[in-house]
RNA sequence: GGUCCGGUAGCUCAGCUGGAUAGAGCAACAGCCUUCUAAGCUGUGGGUCUCGGGUUCGAAUCCCGACCGGAUCACCA
């Protein structure tokens, strides 16, 4: 039982006592205690003071001296100012956590639910290469997934690849027309690059045969519809659709040259997917399940051929799932996606984490798959987070104004180098490649980190001319907590040391004669957080509150190490509560930030 | 126009299931390395929590109404 759930057991009965009053539990508030008090933990009486019909202080002291009475040991003292009840909780209590701490190899993991999430993140089109904005969707995507696995979800990690339609015509027309074979291998480019360039090409040749239209009289609406490129880009999505083997052909070895560069990317994202799954393939079950809701009368058709789906009675529109000639729509393949992977999966919980601009989407979707009888529909999760904005407004890939992924992670780990050039005093006698190592950690570790901090739901800014920052709240200062943590950890077990690592086990209920230092307490009582923040996140579908806490608990750790002398500390026993603490706290740290997918450097 | 989301220090952001004097980082200024890693620590300055009502012992937090910003309401994805 937690000292929470202890205090509101305790709480709740001294209220029955005083008051004969049952409390419900959402009566018990309680808080850390603000530092300009003495205490650990604060009830908060206000609640009481009306059916005790007393003033809030004395309140507080009934319940406080009612608690030293029968707290059975646990709260040490008390002081009441006003309508705040700060307890103080003995050491043996936070010495006897630390170990159950240390005793836990996975702590903060939650017990297994026995339920399957499926999470679906990145999915990119495979006509561009992936940018800011998809950075932010793959890291909250892998981040989620793992923080809902330490919520005792078995969680599948999905990718569905938009690899089909006409957006993915232009690149090839393009390529076709002006690119004079080029691969990656004879250009150098990565796949992605090469045909994001091939698209960025086709806009330009496009607009340009706009432009001349609309010098020889054509207004703009038309321009657009009878540009030849246009014209042509259509016509090869129809061959495609025909399975004109030609335009198969092409289309294939053109995807697998983005595919290439995709896992390129994902791996140094450090992303992974478990099952992914293709537009191309998915379509189709889409059409047919279409079918199917119009043969049940879930949907109807229209004169012109088109299906509909009425979704008035849910205080929203009527829906389009099929055009007249017959193709299919966005909607149409998400809904063959999803029947796939209910074949596929036994899907407690659906996770779609998409921006924000598709919550209308999804809201539909919910109530489409809910009709065709999906367990998961109703309940699906839209995770919605908000777009990525440059200074200047929205990242717009044909006008160039895109902070590309790949160059982005370059630069964070040049960067990472760059700084620690400076501090070749603590990273001597180590190789070429471990110092490039730890220059990626960080650099990826700061990236990840600066976009993970702020809450999903939050559009966010970056600006590009300033550089993301390598001091303060960010994630080398955690990974540098670690770092430090290490070293003294590897000191401590040098045979030059008279301690030995054993006893760093044995800390045994005593603290010395003076008892837990502040800074010590407030380091046990972090760690004791951790596991209701890991449910909280969970809950939640929140990153940011991870960071937060790894960073309350790395300044918390600093402050410590400021203060209090580990490895010189005389009194054995002291030491080896400190080497303990400092174990303890790597271990959280290094936990909070695997849910975060940063990696820790063990020296930087 | 309907719906949804946001508005907290110069900048970027926490805090939002109501609790004590609203917090960090960056930027500015002043200190701390012969001592376990100074990517650190300590201090100073900086706020009508967009505005106005309401509920409450108590509101940045909840409710209502404005204002500002964004998203969305396609036979696009």
């Amino acid at each position: 039982m937690s000292l929470e759930e202890q205090i509101v057991k305790l709480a709740k009965a001294a209220v029955k006592a005083l008051y004969g009053v049952e409390a419900e539990d959402s009566q018990i508030q309680l808080q850390k205690t603000r530092p300009e008090f003495e205490g650990n933990i604060t009830l908060v009486v206000f609640p009481f003071v009306k059916l005790a019909r007393k003033a809030p202080a004395q309140v507080a002291t009934e319940i406080g001296e009612w608690l030293m009475a029968n707290g059975e040991g646990l709260i040490a003292k008390y002081n009441a100012v006003q309508g705040f009840l700060n307890l103080v909780i003995g050491d043996a209590f936070w010495i006897q956590q630390l170990e159950a701490i240390d005793a836990e190899a996975n702590y903060g993991q939650q017990p297994d639910r026995k339920q399957l999430m499926m999470v679906e993140y990145s999915s990119p089109n495979t006509n561009k290469p992936l940018h800011l904005g998809h950075v932010r969707n793959n890291l909250l995507g892998y981040s989620i997934a793992k923080i809902q696995e330490a919520n005792g979800w078995k969680v599948v990690k999905t990718n569905i690849v938009n690899d089909r339609g006409i957006h993915i015509c232009k690149s090839m027309l393009a390529w076709l027309k002006f690119g004079n074979g080029e691969t990656p291998e004879t250009s150098g480019k990565k796949g992605d690059h090469l045909i994001g360039d091939y698209y960025v090409r086709f806009d330009k040749e496009y607009k340009a045969q706009i432009a001349e239209l609309m010098a020889g009289g054509m207004d703009e609406e038309t321009a657009k519809k009878e540009a030849p490129l246009m014209k042509e880009a259509q016509e090869m999505l129809r061959k495609w659709e025909a399975n004109d083997p030609e335009v198969r052909g092409l289309w294939a070895k053109m995807n697998e040259w983005v595919y290439a560069g995709f896992d390129e990317t994902y791996k140094r994202m450090g992303v992974s997917f478990d099952k992914i799954y293709y537009e191309s393939k998915t379509y189709l079950e889409g059409k047919s399940e279409v079918e199917k809701g119009l043969s049940s009368g879930q949907f109807y058709r229209r004169e012109d051929g088109s299906v509909w789906a009425d979704l008035t009675a849910d205080g929203l529109d009527e829906k389009l799932l099929l055009r007249s000639d017959g193709t299919s729509v966005y909607m149409t393949q998400d809904i063959g996606t999803a029947k796939l992977r209910f074949q596929d999966y036994p899907i407690d919980k659906m996770v779609y984490v998409v921006g924000n601009e598709q919550e209308y989407h999804f809201k539909v979707l919910s109530i489409l798959l809910d009709r065709l009888g999906f367990p998961f529909g109703k309940e699906l999760v839209h995770f919605s987070y908000g777009m990525v904005e440059l200074p200047n407004g929205k990242m717009k890939s044909r006008e160039g104004t895109v902070v590309d992924a790949d160059d982005l992670m370059d630069k964070m780990i040049a960067d990472a180098k760059e700084i620690s050039k400076d501090k070749v005093n603590t990273l001597q006698g180590i190789t070429e490649d471990e110092t490039n190592e730890i220059a990626r950690k960080v650099g990826l570790g700061a990236l990840k980190y600066f976009i993970l901090k702020v809450d999903p739901r939050k559009n966010m800014l970056f600006n590009p001319a300033e550089s993301i920052d390598f001091n303060g709240n960010t994630g080398p200062f955690i990974q540098y907590t670690y770092a430090r943590i290490q070293s003294v950890l590897r000191k401590s077990n040098s045979p030059k040391d008279g301690q030995t690592a054993e006893r760093s086990n044995s800390v045994s209920g005593q603290t010395g004669e003076a008892g837990l230092d502040p800074k010590e307490l407030a380091l046990i009582q972090r760690l004791c957080e951790y596991p209701g923040v890991v449910r909280n996140a969970g809950e939640n579908f929140s990153p940011a509150v991870i960071c937060n806490y790894a960073y309350d608990l790395a300044c918390d750790f600093n402050s410590f190490y400021h203060d209090l002398s580990i490895l010189n500390e005389q009194d054995a026993t002291k030491r080896a509560l400190r080497l303990l603490l400092a174990k303890n706290v790597a271990k959280v740290l290094q936990s909070a930030m695997s849910l975060l997918g940063i990696e820790m450097p063990e020296r930087m």
